[in-house]
DNA sequence: CTGAAAGCGCTTACAG
DNA sequence: CTGAAAGCGCTTACAG
């Protein structure tokens, strides 16, 4: 029932025009040199009305909305869920406020989330970017919106980032396989040209050719469909050992396709670590609960969330800044799933 | 660099008035009756520029946002990540665009969360409310602000609210137990006055007490605080257990709890689900892979987000629409973990 | 068929 | 110390 009080009711009640209202509101009576009295009934009364500052309005003016978009493959995802939640939590201490949005890997919804989100005038984004959505980057950039990319990036684009170091990590994850006496370790990864993918796919292969323990230098990797589904992988893994017979170890290039993997290995009869050892990009709740809990490669979620919210800040606050690229270490969590190999004689 | 383009540009460069563009940009040429070839001209023109509207002055002028607020406790909890999917989701197709929040079952946080999105002019909300934030959302409905609870409700409000059907799936899932052949069933829920944890213990006690099989018809619940970490919950399932020896089934009030819950049991060497049958509410990729697949209650993620949006739209557009409690049946799937008890003799 | 004008709720030089 | 006024980018009666 009752109408939204605005500046301007307060005004009339008071006495005073909108700019002095205008001004105590925004705790600026210094700059303005507002009376003291005259400020602080200023204050009494808005309260009493119960007055609401209205954003839109004020965002209108400023031409600041104190608003981003956060877009990711999927926010159903654990593990952008909790990014989200981490960029949430960061992002409120500059007051600022969070638009998600999931583009599901696929380079049309990418664009027009953006294109929705840039008519809402958000400050700016930070994105997971897509496949094939380079151009839609370049866009953003040309139209001079801050931008941060997170998880994946571009290489050709020297554009803000946040990633983990994922060749490393897949180079140490790996090179701990072999240290574990594997000899025939395959990576299951998606197809994709995203750089993060090719990062960690990368880092297999390096770890594998440069090994003095591997008689076989040979890097084996099963390519998967980033929308495949329980079928389509399990399938996969299925023609993985038949034209690799001799695998006794796989290195999961993330927690959805590992989830997959896993269930993949129970149907078909393998036995972790015995028949095949296992390392896995990510985490999941569920690696706890799998029957050789898995050692697996923690991503520093809570620092990429922060530092792309304080990049992105910047961005948004400083005309021009440089722009960064950013990688933080992850964590090799060491567990029974890649226990050593057991000589047997 | 290129300043972005307004309608006033538009016009300016066809030779016409804002009006004009306007209309023909929203599509309003037959209401305002433009002309044909002017229309043409005139979109052809907008898509040259690049024009994008800018939703904020929209917003201003209309007194909608096409956007709304999602309070959920914690967007990294796959429960709530996959409810503000299947919302996203169904908001799209409204064009609407959905800001999240987390208030962590805190009902301060929640306050705040309110009053900014309240401030940024969301024409709705779609709130799995905190405890103690009855009068929150009270002050909501006050405002004249469209509302739907979600997951819980409150009893003496009688606001549109979407839920599972707590209490019949957890009486459900109790009398499977029973069935089963156990005897002593607890409960672990969490201390909480939310409608929809108490719904949830009813159901079980209700099972309880009326069932012909058991002997003992006592009631046995432990709860546990809304924040409790591993170690507490596994304090308290030790506690419970010592109070009460005889158990031989659990039955988890959340996917949170059971998570915990499961991780005690290990620790505490109780076998699954020979020593203790398991059942709970909620599901987690988790509960696939341990050891003894759990039964649990899905709930209907999907039609509840779906519900929760139309009925949020339908508000937002009827000026006075009746307010609608709707509960959507969950399924129980059983499992392994509530495998029925081998008579020995 | 088209344009001039008011106004959404704010902020912010400018003038006094 | 305070007010009148312009203007952010739109929409929408109103008048012609």
């Amino acid at each position: 029932m009752s109408k939204k009080v605005s500046i301007k009711d307060i005004a009339q009640t008071v006495g005073v025009s909108t700019a002095l209202v205008s001004y105590v509101l925004n705790n600026k009576e210094k700059e303005a040199r507002v009376g003291k009295e005259i400020a602080q009934v200023i204050r009494d009364t808005a309260v009493k009305m119960g007055y609401q500052p209205n954003q839109i309005a004020k965002s209108l003016k400023t031409g600041k909305s104190y608003t981003f978009g956060l877009i990711v493959a999927d926010i159903s995802n654990p593990f952008f869920g909790n990014l989200a939640r981490n960029i949430e939590d960061e992002a409120k201490k500059f007051n600022y406020t969070v638009i998600f949005a999931s583009s599901d890997e696929n380079a049309k919804k990418s664009q027009n989330l953006i294109n929705i989100l840039t008519e809402r005038q958000v400050d700016g984004f930070i994105i997971a970017p897509a496949e094939n959505s380079q151009d839609q980057i370049e866009a953003i950039l040309k139209n001079n919106i801050p931008l941060v990319l997170i998880d994946r990036y571009f290489k050709d684009l020297g554009t803000n980032c946040v990633v983990t170091n994922n060749y490393e990590a897949s180079y140490q994850a790996v090179s701990h396989l072999i240290e574990a006496g594997k000899t025939n370790i395959g990576m299951v990864a998606y197809q994709t040209d995203l750089a993060h993918m090719l990062d960690r796919k990368q880092g297999y292969i390096d770890a594998i050719k440069d090994s003095k323990q591997l008689k076989a230098k040979i890097p084996l990797v099963k390519m998967v469909d980033f929308n495949a589904g329980q079928e389509e992988v399990e399938a996969g893994i299925r023609e993985f050992f038949a034209q690799n017979p001799t695998i006794d170890a796989l290195f999961f290039a993330t927690n959805t396709l590992t989830l997959k993997g896993l269930k993949s290995l129970n149907k078909l009869n393998y036995k972790v670590p015995d028949d095949v050892a296992i390392v896995c990009f990510d985490e999941s709740e569920a690696f706890d609960f799998f029957y050789s809990p898995l050692t697996y490669i923690e991503q520093p979620l809570l620092e990429m969330g922060k530092k792309a919210v304080q990049i992105l800040i910047k961005n948004i606050s400083e005309k021009k800044s440089a722009n960064m690229q950013v990688s933080i270490a992850s964590k090799l969590i060491i567990r029974q799933s890649s226990a050593a190999t057991v000589k047997k004689n």
